[in-house]
DNA sequence: AACCGTAGTAAAGATTTGTAAAGGCTCAGG
DNA sequence: CCTGAGCCTTTACAAATCTTTACTACGGTT
């Protein structure tokens, strides 16, 4: 099921947007305050953001400079009626798209539909091979080459590493990962999560610089490390 | 260098718009009907187009049409003020944003930009790593070198600086980092960010010129210093 | 120069993460 | 129905990291 998070102060307007969604086979969470928002967004539970500008406790544009920094979870922003500016920086800080208000519940469908289209061509079909440097896994065999050869995963390190190699490059919270590899809701003490890593660095040894290939971000949660990117240039 | 196919029968509009792309790193190419868009977009000549509905020979939806039977390049619709239904029925048939008529130029670039920032983002293309000097923090790894040579710091460490390259020249203030760097409000006593501060510099040693890169502003905050500009190099 | 508020930083304290080891669950084979 | 292997979770403690404390140094003001 496609989960849609809505951050909107005007709770008749959640309600609207709720009553559109669902029978297009989306399933909305509401929630009311800037703050709030982030929180949840940075969840990781939602496909995408439906984000107001005009908040209580923290503006849009906090919020999704704030989600910017550790997620490219795809937003579009609700803003006033003729704001350009809104609109421009919206989109200069990371928002995938902008809708005026008062709009259109049918054009919302379907710029929601065109953003999530756009987001998933860009992921690769399911069934596709994910490589990160010498790392390859594949999930049609539920197998992981290393410099092509066999690494032997249990099933949870298995969906562990797919996640973190589909976000290869950007953080992936703890909630997030509980969620999508354990199935189940993050609780403060649940420390399982840790423990595959673990296991998995273990598997994996050392990159060829001699890092981890998994890093972690302290309070928020892990990441894979791309490899370095080779740049020719070089400043001078 | 990024091509840009711009296809409008206003050739005013299309010089206009040629001003303001070439500035901003994009070569434009320019046509001025449905048939002859159609056949250069599909050259594969251009990174994306920019694609009017009201069109000479064929219209802009059916360009579209035909183009994404066999091709996903980025296409920005241009739709006339206040046609909803075009603008709905240009992305339920693929566009990937549209800009009513008139449009600002400054929002044509941002869109773009946007645009090509989805795509690219998909190819992992390296585009975010921040270089300051000799300096390079590359948010892909969680890495940062100082002349090619890693620097090792734990990940508060790693944002603070993520945060004062962001903003390279620019005074960063306490509150500011609190906020972003350790995700929270700030409180007058807290002396925290001071502390990493101190450890970032001294992991970083001193800059060529025996100056810290990172400066305190008495008050205010703190700012990476950027180097001194070179006779012969180019600021950007 | 004395004063007061701000910044630098060592060191102690608090919190979070790493991981070995123990416990528990599931399933195949006897 | 028992047993053992394999895997996941919990526990427990060690290690790393972050925050607070406390004192020193410095700047600007009177």
């Amino acid at each position: 099921m496609d989960r849609i998070l809505v951050i909107d102060d005007d709770i008749e307007l959640c309600g609207l947007v709720t009553e559109y969604l669902e029978p297009e086979g989306f399933q909305v969470e509401a929630v009311h305050d800037g703050e709030r928002g982030l929180e949840r967004a940075l969840a990781g539970d939602h496909l995408l953001v439906v984000l107001d500008v005009m908040l209580p406790k923290m503006n849009g544009f906090d919020v999704l400079r704030r989600m910017r920094s550790t997620s490219r979870m795809p937003v579009l922003l609700l803003t006033a009626r003729g704001e350009d500016v809104d609109r421009i920086v919206g989109l200069e800080i990371g928002a995938d798209d902008y809708l005026p208000k008062p709009f259109n519940p049918r054009e919302l469908v379907a710029r929601i539909r065109a953003i999530l289209r756009r987001t998933r061509a860009s992921e690769g079909s399911p069934g596709d091979i994910l490589r990160v440097g010498n790392v390859e896994l594949n999930p049609a065999t539920r197998t992981v080459l290393q410099d092509g050869n066999n690494v032997e995963l249990t099933s949870v390190e298995f969906n562990l590493l797919q996640v973190l190699l589909q976000e290869a490059g950007q953080v992936v919270s703890r909630e997030r990962l509980v969620d999508s590899v354990l199935g189940r809701k993050f609780s403060p003490f649940d420390r399982s999560i840790d423990m595959h890593v673990s296991k998995v660095r273990k598997k994996l040894g050392d990159t060829d610089n001699g890092a981890d290939y998994i890093k972690t971000v302290r309070g928020v949660g892990y990441i894979f490390a791309r490899p370095p990117a080779k740049v020719g240039s070089v400043a001078r």
